[in-house]
DNA sequence: GCAATGACGCTCT
DNA sequence: CAGAGCGCCATTG
């Protein structure tokens, strides 16, 4: 493609990086990129996908935890099937518990330093 | 080039 | 917890 905006191989690389069997937001994506606050342009960049990429892009949902595509639209489907597939489970209301399949890089996380509080 | 739209997210009601 | 408003920015008509 001619015109390919420089962000959208930042947002590809973290999507890349996401384990099997978790999910991460856009607005963590963004994040992980070096983008704050650009969540649409991810939705974006994975919107301008092309058919049959390797990208995991079914690994990424919106911040409730639901799939963001329309469940009108085929995409929807095909997500919430792939995500299955890698044991993800959704609960009644068609959302994932983002507490247990939450992406969480930066190691286990298990051991927050005493004094280190959470910024936002 | 302006206006509307959209695979989002945060805050306030 | 659900809905409305606003911000952000690339794409399209």
């Amino acid at each position: 493609m001619p015109s390919s905006p420089r962000h959208f191989d930042r947002f590809y690389a973290v999507v890349a990086r996401i384990p099997r069997g978790r999910v991460a937001t856009y607005g963590q994506v963004a994040r992980l990129a070096g983008l704050p606050g650009h969540a649409r342009l991810v939705g974006y960049a994975m919107a301008a996908l092309p058919d049959g990429t390797r990208l995991p892009w079914h690994r990424v949902v919106n911040a409730r935890g639901e799939i963001s595509l329309r469940r009108d639209g085929p995409g929807h489907h095909v997500q919430r099937v792939r995500l299955r597939r890698e044991s993800v489970r959704f609960d009644g209301r068609d959302r994932i518990a983002l507490t247990e399949f939450l992406w969480r890089p930066r190691g286990p996380a298990a051991t927050p330093s005493p004094g280190s509080r959470r910024a936002r």
